[in-house]
DNA sequence: CTTGCTGTCTAAATTGATTTAGGCCAAACC
DNA sequence: GGTTTGGCCTAAATCAATTTAGACAGCAAG
């Protein structure tokens, strides 16, 4: 590897002193008096000698990396790489850079994840959490770590988030189920209901349910596991079918188990909507491709990323690091397609006594 | 922020010199005659004072920072996601980090992206190019720095790459079209016929055809610009079918024009495949969710994360870095689904003279 | 002639670990 | 008694920049 030329080199080339350089580097020359003349020198020696600044020597003086850490369950999760690439457009944006890992929803790869890149002296850390508690956090906030939650926050938590609506998600979901005539209703949802995601889709479901008199029997709350949920929905909604219990409309409480849900009642040959309809939390490019095509919550992820850079940015920018607690809560949107509409002229069918 | 402990501060409260603390540290202590009881103390003190290695002290000695850069046209590109999800993968195994940057297709972003990465001195570079030359990475090759090309290659270039094989893929969508009695064939296509998986594609597609006497008529190579691939989408096939002039199949040379032309073809009420037959390159989970599911060519997307890893990861141990040049080609595989399959007994239409 | 000021520029400390080259002491050997 | 050997440990250089504190020259004013 060729050796890099250095500061000392320009220096050393044009016998001044390294200080001068560096003040030409960083614009600070007129403050500090250099001659324009010797600013010139410098300059036309740097750019002939092709010169760029040792980024790491820089950070070791103003321990800044420019870095950002980003941790997500999955980065291969079209949810997470959607919020990812807006985040990194704005880093670059601004000259960071960002650092991916994905914690697999392992709340103890995640702890290692942040020890590392806290080690390796990033700037900034975004977290979509699976923490199981948000100690972690509030340990960042204690020692003025800049970070920003997404996606999932904690409730006693002072750390800054940027979160959507999704118990109005959810509810909404309820109501245009109750709309569309239904009454008997399931819901899918992945075994961690201490993430506020879940939980909030979980609760504005269930609640808008409860407000119209309708309540979820225990046999409709299908709970699967992180690692195999496509096989419990297939087995599940079997079950249900062979019992001659099958719900008029099932929830799913994300784009994956959405899609699992699609299939298996494919496979089980059940006409949706007509006899089953369906509708999930975080809309998809391809909700729209799929016949029928599928009714989703949308959630603004561009602007989750954008707003989770803002409030970073603002926190990296502060020197004084406390009292930096604010957050955000965005809107989400129903987008409603064929998986969930029956004609107005035909009314719901009354599967179920 | 709280001041961390340094080796400075094990060594002042043992009153022995960061020298130890460092050998021992660094398991060298045996090496260098420490005794064991020495070794226990500064263990002990170690745990005690919760001392974690500054890791930008370590890279600005040893130059090894343990970051890693990987640079795609854009992460939130489920096919870059997913190459993205096995380096990491791979990377975080062997306690490298990934740096993450998506180039939006644009060669100077890109070159940007690459000094700024060297600049912050990653270890080493997997890229996925839109260069229209190699020639930034024979200058790499020649510094001997570290560094993989994947999807992307180009001919006359000394990096080692992984790539799949888009010629074969693309033969294979041809031998089927042909089997399923089509002769009348269309090709789909982003205009940058530079980068070397786009133009295998056309390669294999065409000249697989060729040899059966089949040639496509310029009117049916639908060459689409980069920034407005669904519009021209639409537009082209709508002239077509204005004109009376569909093809019997159309092959669409990557997941996102995959999705397009679906999307035109149900516009334009044309069924699929008894009217028009379609298969595209890049295969998605969700192409089997589609009505009719899609016909596809599947690449090996987590293969190719992982060996373009071990390419790297063996640059990055040699210390003499010359002579490391050594490719990689990966099989592909025709996923056949409904899209493109006319029942054996119902002969394929002839639409065209 | 001294003092003060201005305009230019620099020496040296700093950042936290690694590594080279060697120091010091006690025991063993001739 | 002097030299060698081995065991245990350390001083100081190094990485490449930034920053603090101040040097030095030349000129003007007192």
């Amino acid at each position: 590897m060729i050796k890099k030329t250095s500061l000392a080199d320009i220096a050393a080339s044009l016998g001044v002193s390294k200080t001068l350089v560096s003040l030409v580097l960083n614009d600070k020359a007129d403050r500090y008096g250099i001659s324009r003349e010797t600013q010139t020198r410098v300059r036309e020696r740097i750019a002939e000698l092709n010169y760029r600044p040792d980024a790491l020597a820089r950070v070791f003086r103003t321990g800044k990396t420019l870095n950002i850490g980003l941790l997500v369950p999955d980065i291969s999760n079209v949810f997470c790489a959607a919020m990812a690439r807006s985040i990194e457009k704005k880093a670059w944006e601004h000259a960071y850079s960002l650092v991916i890992c994905s914690t697999q929803d392992n709340p103890d790869r995640e702890n290692k994840q942040i020890r590392n890149l806290l080690d390796k002296r990033v700037d900034g850390l975004i977290i979509s959490s699976s923490q199981q508690n948000p100690g972690v956090f509030n340990a960042l906030s204690e020692e003025g770590f800049p970070h920003v939650l997404i996606d999932r926050t904690y409730k006693d938590m002072r750390s800054p988030s940027v979160s959507t609506d999704n118990f109005w998600g959810a509810s909404m979901v309820a109501g245009h189920f109750l709309e569309q005539g239904f009454r008997h209703m399931a819901m899918v949802f992945v075994a961690a209901e201490h993430l506020s995601a879940i939980n909030d889709r979980i609760m504005g479901f269930t609640s808008a349910l409860s407000a119209a008199g309708v309540e979820i029997p225990s046999r409709w709350k299908i709970r699967v596991p992180l690692n195999d949920a496509a096989g419990t929905i297939e087995a599940q909604l079997n079950g249900l079918k062979q019992a001659g219990n099958m719900p008029e409309a099932i929830f799913a409480l994300n784009h994956r188990l959405t899609s699992d849900c699609l299939l298996s009642l494919r496979k089980l040959n059940l006409d949706i909507p007509g006899e089953v309809a369906l509708a999930g939390f975080d809309d998809m490019p391809w909700f729209a491709l799929t016949r029928p095509s599928v009714t989703a919550v949308r959630q603004p992820l561009e602007t989750i990323g954008e707003q989770a850079f803002n409030l970073l940015k603002r926190q990296m920018n502060q020197t004084d690091r406390k009292g930096m607690e604010a957050s955000v809560h965005l809107p989400v949107e129903l987008i409603i397609r064929e998986s969930s509409v029956i004609r107005a002229s035909q009314p719901a069918k009354q599967h179920l006594p």
